[in-house]
RNA sequence: GGACAGGUGGCCGAGUGGUUAAAGGCAGCAGACUGUAAAUCUGCCCGUGCAAGCGUACGCUGGUUCGAAUCCAGCCCUGUCCA
């Protein structure tokens, strides 16, 4: 298994990016031998990906970095229809404006993961778009239509999930995966491009692709897939207090980031740091190994690490000082909401809700009358308090995660 | 086009006329214990208000009723089977 050839391969391998391969060691002799460029997709539903997206966007760094060519293909077009791969429902329709203003918004990230231009290893954004909204209906299913069998396509976990769940598949929907495999035929095509990767949801659709190339054009391309990435406790990867683990600073924060990992569990750091970060592999090993409360000093390393890729080493670095001053100091870092008290009186209540720790008025005195919100370190449980900023600013906690600053601003 | 089943809070899912802001579970938040971890136990979990309350909510629209998520009609949507 770990017998590879490539640097690619072995990179890959080691640093637990496989999950499946169609064809493990002809993609082995291929990334031996020749620059190979390989692609993922991404698609354009929000204005920025998330965490859920990085194994894939590191995949495509881990590519480069290995000598071959990453293209990043966004999902101009097949946005359009709407990937049903496990989804339980149908997406809402997008419209052309929408997704391309995602496009534009998701293409900032990968600047700082990738590096593009003209060179053979340089990585290249396409969108599908440019392709797919071209299509001609009946030429395409004369050329493209032919390759596909419907009890194939019907047997592929995507479509029986819907179908055993007793909920709607579209025929727009059920689309996705022969758009997804075009896709592949026109990048071999375009781009000489002989792999695809994804998460191991879109293998389905990733074999189709490779079987389409091969029927087509005769041409043998490679398809491989990454393990799910949960946490240790088993959930989806993402989640925080905060919302979606989002990757661009105007959606999260740097040391909002930050703090995802820094509260990474045990279990998970090797793994994280491995897939997460450049450090080298003797690094990690030295650092996972740690036990007990010391553990606690890896996840810092992984949590610079991996906002520094995100975000800029400046950026973590001021993160990471924000967390430091806050928790080991019980201070107030400089990248804490913030809110300006006119006049120096406000409610706990509106203070809570201002600095965005909690959602609602509710919200808030229902963490106040639980014992949760803390002014100054200090718990306060009066749902009425109201507090007093003078010149020096005030920390206000949600449980002991989330906080605050509140200072005193001029009168309106 | 026809027959049948169904559409409930972020998700799953109970509820078939009042005591239902709606059981239970999951997810989430907080407290305790800790290491800014996990596990465990406890509390919270539509909005607004200090509060009694008010507003909004069980696909949509209208109706019956003192009172509807629950009954009736029409519509929309989904599934299964038939054409």
């Amino acid at each position: 298994m770990s017998n590879y050839r490539s640097d690619l391969l072995r990179l890959l391998d080691e640093r637990g990016y496989i999950h499946q391969a169609t064809d493990a060691a002809g993609l082995d002799a291929l990334a031996a031998t020749q620059v190979v460029p390989g692609y993922i997709g991404f698609d354009a539903t929000a204005p920025s990906l998330h965490v859920g997206s990085l194994v894939q966007i590191m995949l495509l760094r881990r590519l480069q970095q290995a000598g071959h060519k990453p293209i990043v293909v966004m999902g101009g077009g097949t946005t359009k229809v709407g990937d049903p791969s496990f989804k339980a429902e149908e997406r809402k329709l997008l419209d052309a404006e929408t997704i391309n203003g995602n496009i534009a918004s998701i293409r900032r990230v990968f600047e700082r993961f990738l590096r593009f231009g003209d060179g053979p290893s340089d990585a290249v954004m396409i969108d599908n778009a440019d392709w797919l909204d071209r299509l001609e209906y009946l030429p395409f299913l004369r050329e493209i239509g032919r390759h596909f069998s419907i009890q194939r396509m019907l047997s592929f976990d995507s479509v029986q999930l819907r179908l055993e769940r007793e909920q709607s598949l579209s025929f727009l929907e059920f689309n996705y995966m022969i758009m997804q495999a075009y896709d592949f035929l026109e990048l071999s095509r375009r781009q000489g491009c002989r792999l695809q990767m994804g998460g191991s949801d879109q293998w389905g659709n990733i074999v189709n692709g490779v079987e389409l190339c091969r029927r087509a054009d005769g041409t043998p391309v490679h398809g491989l897939t990454t393990p799910l990435i949960t946490t240790a406790d088993g959930g989806k990867m993402g989640k925080t207090a905060a919302g979606a683990v989002w990757l661009n600073a105007d959606a999260l924060g740097p040391y909002d980031y930050r703090q995802f990992w820094r509260n990474a569990h045990d279990g998970d750091v090797g793994r994280f740091l491995r897939l997460f970060t450049d450090l080298p592999l003797d690094e990690i090993g030295r650092l996972e190994a740690l036990g007990g409360a010391e553990i606690n000093a890896a996840k810092n390393v992984l949590a610079d690490a991996a906002t520094a890729m995100a975000h800029g080493e400046e950026a973590a670095a001021q993160a990471g000082e924000t967390a430091r001053r806050t928790f080991a100091d019980g201070a107030a870092g400089g990248d804490l909401p913030t809110l300006a008290v006119p006049g120096g009186r406000i409610a706990l209540v509106d203070a809570l809700v201002g600095l965005g720790l909690s959602a609602s008025k509710g919200e808030a005195k229902r963490l106040i009358k639980g014992g949760g919100a803390r002014v100054g370190g200090e718990p306060v449980k009066d749902e009425a308090a109201v507090i007093e900023v003078g010149d020096t600013p005030i920390r206000v906690s949600s449980g002991k995660k989330l906080h605050g600053v509140l200072t005193r601003g001029t009168p309106a």
